[in-house]
DNA sequence: GCAGAAAAACCGTCCAGACGGTATGTTTCT
DNA sequence: AGAAACATACCGTCTGGACGGTTTTTCTGC
């Protein structure tokens, strides 16, 4: 018995559940829902309980920002130390990443979540850039080229078609793009694979 | 004289450019910036005014979601009559027209809109995803390849990269990119390109 | 150990501002 | 004159957030 009586204060796991209520209300209801009150209902704390951890609404929406880019940059660089280093690696990486992702499982909508603040406020396109830019000097080296682009823009475009079901997010059609995808920098790599030294 | 103290009513261009304000206001300010009271005051009318040509706010957004996708279709409708009939035929139609957009335009910010529209409300994403598929089904042939696909989706990434002006969004880096994915459909297209029959 | 003080966690209430929308008046076109 | 095209004033609701109070945890001196 008294198995878990004991009343015990946990602000983490309150404050993990609190940007998880939030990003399932922003997947499942749209960015409208995002109150501080449904939130705070959600997560089964008072709305002066929240606002105790976050001190307004845009610390909470930074917050969740910054766990989703840690996670996605986190996953990124898992798949990035197990491939060998190729050209376009960063890149397909990436792809690889956002490929991976199903819908299905809560824990991975995340990643809707990161799209639609990506799409609604430039402020966050910002800052999603900045990390992007970051990745991208870092491997200046293979990841400027046409090839390691378009594998990104396609990434981002099945992302996108990820978050509103589109007609290329089904599960056959993402295999047989991806397998494409995965064959073509071996094909055309060397057609006009030439890094592109420009702009800052 | 008299060059113009004459006052002349002119309700389709108040409500021209009450779309127009509205685009530009999601576009520069964010989604949370369409509010009534700025849109009327960018298009330099009442609120009174505003909602004297729509009855509401879902019917103004209603609105600049029609217009922006009838002019999206309108180009693409155009590029797709002066293309022979080559395999992926639409989906390229598609990539052109989106890479063909330059943000420094103000009239072609219209499909940062739409992008914004889209990952935003399941509603127009879903009517959205309508009009994809209807083009799909019309061009059966030519494009469920898994090359058409990968154009349109590397278009969609494209266009997301204009909306928040991401590392690929500038002129010389799409230029690259859109001569290397128009030589992808004469190189790779027989490599794996068989035609896709399934999905609803 | 342990009282008690201090800090952190959390709750419930209230308020000012913003926003969508209505009602009504005034001007302009036909 | 009558309809359409506007403007002005106003209302109800919702939401972010401030505030004061209460409980729980942690720290501290003994």
């Amino acid at each position: 018995m008294m198995t878990k009586p004991q009343r015990k204060n946990n602000p983490d796991a309150v404050r993990a559940r609190l940007l998880e209520c939030a990003a399932r209300l922003i997947v499942d209801h749209g960015l409208a829902a995002l109150t501080l009150e449904n939130v705070a209902r959600e997560a089964g704390v008072s709305k002066g309980g929240l606002l105790h951890h976050y001190p307004g609404k845009t610390a909470l929406i930074d917050g969740l920002f910054e766990e989703v880019v840690d996670w996605f940059d986190a996953r990124v660089e898992d798949v990035l130390e197990r491939d060998e280093n190729r050209p376009a690696r960063f890149s397909r990486a990436y792809l690889r990443v956002v490929a991976a992702i199903d819908m299905s499982v809560p824990e991975e909508k995340r990643l809707a979540v990161l799209m639609l603040m990506l799409s609604s406020d430039p402020h966050y396109c910002a800052r999603w850039n900045q990390w992007v830019e970051t990745r991208l000097h870092r491997h200046a080296q293979t990841d400027r080229t046409p090839i390691a682009r378009t594998l990104r823009m396609a990434a981002d475009g099945l992302w996108l078609s990820d978050l509103g079901g589109g007609p290329d997010s089904h599960t056959p059609v993402r295999r047989e793009i991806l397998a494409f995808l995965e064959k073509l920098d071996a094909t055309g790599a060397r057609a006009s694979s030439r890094p592109h030294e420009g702009g800052q």
